[in-house]
DNA sequence: TCACTTCGAGTGAACGTTCACATCGTTCGG
DNA sequence: CCGAACGATGTGAACGTTCACTCGAAGTGA
């Protein structure tokens, strides 16, 4: 269909010509081969610079079988870690040569696998998934297929020949559980996110767990909704009548905690006196809520380059890790809101 | 450096070879060419079912001088528009078929010229900017050498071969003033950006002259920091005290103007009845603020998309758009802060 | 002097496609 | 019944690199 206007960037064949040397010399000139003289060299590089010359990658694909580019799939781009993983991938891809290829997964498209296949025939050398609603089975055989290592971020899943980095969501939830009850809250409500089971599942368990170890409470008060302000305040709303003991909230996301806010507020609730709130993510805006909002933090860049790195590392010494889970310990964010 | 583990691909020999035909009619299969026989296609298709083959596009790239993949840079990946303009392109390019190559601008990197050449080696068909810091005069160099089209979203240059798509902001600035005018604030003070000069340029104009136009105020109050909160507090805090007389703020972005009600109510500044707020963006956390805050929205995800297609454009007949500017009308999110 | 190594550079083939053209059988108008 | 047109398929070359060799000259040690 769509073609490129024609322009035709000068070939290693040209540099060859006008430096006056074989093709090949020039190719060891570009990749910094050791045994060509310094005078050749110097030579080369001049043509290379009056013509401009840029090596295709294609050609060069090829024959080495790599396209120095690393897929990253992520399940929504408007999320708000996106950014940060994404920035955190790519300097640490460019670091190393490497480009990122961005897509969105598409639901539609196969349940997702679809755009992850789609993905390979650009011959990308590594895959990320940020994070994935695949079901893991789903993601074991593209694993196993895809001929390229796996690597998830945001959830933490032992799946063969993937490695998955996800925050700690146990230590997670003993941080918040603890917090609440170092300032005298132990009934505790949940306000969870619906929207991907598979991507949320750990941090509910987790919290569970957490409340019934630290104040004996077998099952919490919970209520789900989309993680966005709105639903977060029609959740703890809910939450709130149905069970007027509760004098603690704790959210899927710090914007479904600031929606706890306001449900408070609605409700002539005060914040942390009558009801302590934490919410996950530690965003800016947290700091302007009212009031201010406590949440447990984690380092998304940080991340996004140490699953840029666990590629590399299969990449280079072609170990398929098996399973590996590396667990990032989060931290609390203390504002006021608990 | 890096080697893809030994994956063998089968290739569209293999495919030729179980379905009995030549490699020709094996790609006339995969690319829909119309002159197949139909027991051929389906001959051929079941062969590329059985071998999983996927067709390889470095090599197709090599002869079609198309890698159907458009590089996409952005300034700042952590930039709130950064998901939703990314997510935007990307739906639109994968309905096309395209690939996105996504790249932070490196400002150290030649500033930032590098990282486009770096992209170019990647054999983009296109680039989209998102938006550029660099100069308009190393915009245009790069367009006319790059053999490619270039689109830059989010600011509004008129500069040769390039496609300009960004927010009306002369529409924006009347907006704001009118509505401060309309609440019946006259004495208004701008929080400016002070990050990338190059970008908000544009907005402060069109405010400045708004300002003259609306009220008859020549050089209204100014103070510039950086996009975020803590910087838009402390602006907006030297503003309150060296013009008291002020009664209306507009912030460069939400963020920004976030600040400024923090500042207002530092200096026990009622909102908006002493001071009125407008800030630029419509984030959704604008609703949880405290009051929630009135904003100048525009559409990120629809320009992003017509980004795309007008790359597509240039691309399918190949015209090499003279400095086209587009300009996208914002509209007022009318909240309580103004 | 000779055999042997090292250095610098070149040559043909290969990577997996698509393009332009060639081939062959069939249909059809006059 | 002939030539032209068309439909289905195949063939060689080309795309711009890198790989695995080869080759000659210069240096080295005995």
């Amino acid at each position: 269909m769509a073609r490129r206007a024609g322009t035709n960037r000068p070939t290693i064949i040209d540099v060859a010509d006008i430096a006056g040397v074989s093709r090949q010399t020039v190719s060891r000139v570009v990749s910094d081969h050791p045994r060509v003289a310094e005078a050749t060299r110097i030579r080369v590089k001049e043509a290379i610079d009056t013509l401009g010359y840029r090596p295709n990658r294609m050609a060069r694909a090829l024959i080495t079988k790599s396209t120095l580019t690393i897929g990253f799939a992520a399940v929504d781009m408007r999320d708000l870690h996106f950014g940060d993983t994404c920035a955190g991938m790519q300097v640490a891809a460019r670091e190393h040569g490497y480009y990122l290829v961005v897509t969105e997964l598409d639901f539609g498209d196969e349940g997702g696998l679809g755009t992850l296949e789609t993905l390979l025939t650009l011959g990308v050398d590594g895959v990320a998934l940020f994070p994935s609603f695949l079901a893991d089975a789903d993601i074991e055989t593209f694993a196993a297929t895809s001929g390229c290592p796996v690597v998830m971020i945001g959830r933490q899943s032992k799946i063969p020949n993937v490695v998955s980095i996800a925050m700690d969501e146990v230590r997670g939830a003993e941080i918040v559980i603890d917090r609440f009850v170092e300032v005298g809250k132990r009934r505790i409500g949940v306000l969870m996110n619906e929207m991907y089971p598979e991507v949320v599942h750990d941090r509910f368990v987790a919290l569970r767990q957490a409340v019934e170890d630290r104040t004996g409470v077998v099952k919490p008060p919970v209520a789900a909704g989309f993680p966005r302000i709105r639903d977060g305040r029609d959740a703890a709303t809910r939450l709130l009548k149905e069970h007027p003991e509760l004098d603690a909230l704790v959210g899927f996301n710090d914007t479904m905690a600031m929606g706890a806010l306001l449900a408070c507020h609605d409700l002539g609730l005060r914040v942390p006196q009558d009801v302590a709130v934490i919410g996950y993510d530690g965003i800016p805006f947290g700091a302007v809520a009212n009031p201010p909002l406590t949440s447990i933090v984690h380092d998304s860049i940080g991340m996004a380059d140490a699953a840029f790195r666990s590629l590399l590392a299969c990449l280079d010494d072609g170990t398929p890790t098996d399973g590996e889970v590396q667990v990032w310990s989060p931290e609390l964010l203390i504002r006021e809101s608990a």
